[in-house]
DNA sequence: AGGTAGAGATTGTTCAACAATCCTGCAAGA
DNA sequence: TCTTGCAGGATTGTTGAACAATCTCTACCT
């Protein structure tokens, strides 16, 4: 702190501001209080688990009762989820998990080429250490194929393109990005057989960040746009075959 | 009714449901009811109008009194307009009209290239039908400009770009591009002369609505592009000339 | 000047009650 | 048989009040 303090990063003592970033990021994570936000994390869990399934009816007296919240602070939390597209309000009948079509499946997909195809375009200069989280969620989703966890592949895979769009530094993207995973998950509960759906993934991905620790950037988005076409026509036609 | 109607457009009687689509669009019309939404649409406006100012606080004991609803009717509406962008919620505190950055300003114009664009470039097989909205908000910009109302310049400029997005079909883009522009609109309103911030893009848009007639989707979206570019400098600078 | 404690104001949360709307089932009529 | 109209119960929409938690500001102390 004083001057005599053997390492400087900076000329001028108490200038400084680098650890700040650092600081605001964690704040985040008691700010977050607010009873509705623990409402709405708990029934996110349930319904990303595929426990809530598509078409069911969240009551508010039942919810009420089984959560301990008040009724007001209980819609608070659906308007949350309602937000995020976890959750439909219909005008004096409630909420309910949102059955999605074929015609939802086709517009996220289309989104998602749209934007995550234009983050690696854009990528151009990047610094290579913030790809790290991206080699993580690849050797993870790794990890749980290897123990033929599907459903961390999943999750892996999802954190794998919520970072790839992080890369952007544009906070509407990532607002976006996370809806729009949230919304495909509600589709993949509909299949029966995760592992079709995720294992040819896991490849593409680590193939993916080879290209972008190349720099091969143009090179990148064409395998991603191919990538997600293919997982768009994989889901359409397990979605076509479901019970 | 009966079988003795003379115009019978399909082969059975009461087996023709195409009407239904078109009942089933007008339902949405008397359906928005809701105080809160209500209470939302008149802030809404203000807000949009500029007469609530980036920065403000929107007290709730103040605007239960002013707009004769419940605080939590109030909040609810808070929480409409805080998912549109249009009001930022600061825990403990309140919520405030937002100041947005420069950062925003780029971003918002990041999305807006990525999407429009990408919209007019997948026009192909366009029913020519279907841009008649386009023309007549492109007729609606010309004539205010004529009559010197540059904010009527601003609201058919703003939905001339809506309703070309609405062109793709996308639920998703219409909602996403709707909170784009009304936070762009946030922005106009700390530039003091809306003449030379609107002026330039009426000429711009006849002009790509041409292309758009013409089938010409490709030299559209790079002129949108380039379109879009401008605005973004045009607006930056006097951003930053700002008082 | 700088920091601290407390008062006052504002928001967060809960509760209870009533109004408005929807769904269900049943009965009356064509 | 099918449709229509009408209760009844159930659920959501809205309100008002109360209390807890937090922030802001002022006055005070060192």
């Amino acid at each position: 702190m004083s001057s005599s303090s053997e390492i400087r990063p900076t000329a001028e003592p108490g200038t400084d501001t680098s650890w700040l970033r650092a600081v605001a990021d964690d704040a985040a994570l008691f700010d977050r209080s607010s009873s509705a936000e623990r409402v709405a994390d708990v029934l996110r869990r349930r319904i990303t688990e595929g426990v809530l399934k598509p078409g069911t009816q969240l009551s508010e007296e039942l919810l009420k009762e089984a959560l301990q919240v008040s009724r007001n602070t209980l819609r608070e939390a659906f308007r949350l989820l309602t937000h995020e597209g976890l959750l439909v309000h219909r005008m004096h009948r409630g909420v309910f998990v949102p059955d999605l079509t074929e015609d939802d499946l086709l517009d996220l997909y289309r989104l998602r080429r749209v934007l995550e195809c234009d983050v690696v375009r854009a990528l151009d200069g990047l610094d290579p250490d913030r790809l790290e989280p991206l080699r993580e969620d690849v050797a993870a989703g790794e990890a749980a194929a290897l123990a033929e966890d599907w459903i961390s592949v999943g999750t892996a895979n999802m954190r794998f393109h919520r970072h790839l769009v992080g890369l952007a530094g544009s906070t509407r993207m990532d607002e976006i990005t996370g809806r729009l995973l949230a919304e495909l998950r509600l589709l993949f509960h509909v299949i029966a057989t995760p592992r079709a759906l995720h294992e040819p993934y896991i490849a593409r991905n680590r193939e993916l960040l080879e290209l972008l620790e190349a720099g091969e950037y143009t090179r990148a988005a064409d395998e991603l746009n191919a990538y997600l076409l293919d997982s768009q026509a994989a889901l359409l036609a397990a979605f076509r075959a479901r019970a």
